[in-house]
DNA sequence: ACTATGTCCTGCGAGC
DNA sequence: TGCTCGCAGGACATAG
């Protein structure tokens, strides 16, 4: 499932592969369920128009949006389109010739005479367009420590709860929460009130370091994520909690537990978290 | 203002 | 072998 790093990973191959090319055309499925706008509204907001850039902002890929032809002073606005992968979106480049994959909800033709695809089988996945996007809640790498131990003051939600709320941080889901909470020695289902200055210093530093590591290794594969390329990322072999239940602790070797936390699985050593 | 829970959707793997 | 069933999860809706 794309989080962060994942996110990261294919924008930056997006960004190699598609920025400068013309979207000539778009046709859009039955139901992307775009949240803010039609299946026209992005037809119309994406067509004929020139792909400046790719980024990720959150666990949101933003293409930025310009108009292709040169003439006419554009007093237009630019545009900025949106794609949520949600847990099982992916955006491929392909040549036009090649299958339409099961679950293609979008196909954008390319002046350079590819295709980039939309292909979501569990369409949790989001398209929107939008002139300005700004995520709600603070980029993990950036947040600074004030601000970050402000984000869980005075909060009763377990801290996997926390992290996982994107208004408060964008971008972090499952796997990293557990991951960074093993590394600061944190258990899931702690109040993220209680957690002292030297908790919030080490899930700081835990969560921006196993964020950094997995984006080197271009993403963690787990069920079918590939990057923009095909590629599949290998930081899923670096997990140390996540999907490990029962296994040995990699440091003091008790079995890791499993339990559920705000509905989701949340692994830990009960030995080493506290 | 927070917090907790249910919902969406399909593929896959466990279990019989 | 082949079937059913339950789980996986991001973000929103809804209820408390």
């Amino acid at each position: 499932m794309p989080e962060l790093p994942e996110v990261e990973t294919i924008a930056r191959g997006l960004n190699q592969r598609v920025a400068g090319d013309v979207i000539e055309s778009v046709w859009l499925g039955s139901k992307p369920e775009p949240l803010k706008s039609s299946a026209q509204e992005i037809a119309a907001a994406l067509e004929s128009k020139l792909i400046s850039s790719v980024r990720r902002v959150g666990k949101h890929i933003v293409f930025a949006l310009a108009h292709s032809k040169n003439g006419a002073s554009n007093s237009a606005k630019e545009t900025q389109w949106i794609v949520h992968l949600g847990m099982t979106g992916s955006l491929r480049v392909c040549p036009p010739a090649s299958e339409v994959a099961k679950h293609t909800h979008a196909i954008l033709k390319l002046a350079s005479g590819r295709e980039l695809r939309f292909v979501d089988p569990r369409r949790f996945g989001r398209l929107s367009v939008i002139e300005k996007f700004k995520a709600p809640g603070s980029e993990p790498l950036d947040i600074s420590f004030e601000d970050f131990a402000a984000l869980f003051h005075g909060r009763k939600t377990p801290i996997k709860s926390a992290l996982l709320n994107q208004k408060l941080l964008s971008g972090v889901g499952n796997i990293y929460a557990d991951e960074a909470l093993f590394r600061a020695k944190i258990r899931p289902r702690r109040r993220a009130s209680s957690l002292t200055r030297d908790d919030l210093r080490r899930l700081r530093a835990a969560l921006k370091k196993v964020l950094q590591e997995a984006i080197r290794a271009g993403g963690s594969s787990i069920s079918d994520y590939v990057d923009a390329d095909g590629e599949e990322g290998f930081f899923q072999l670096k997990h140390r909690v996540y999907g490990r239940e029962g296994k040995p602790c990699l440091v003091c070797k008790m079995p890791v537990k499993r339990i559920v936390v705000a509905g989701r699985s949340s692994h830990y050593c009960p030995h080493c978290q506290m």
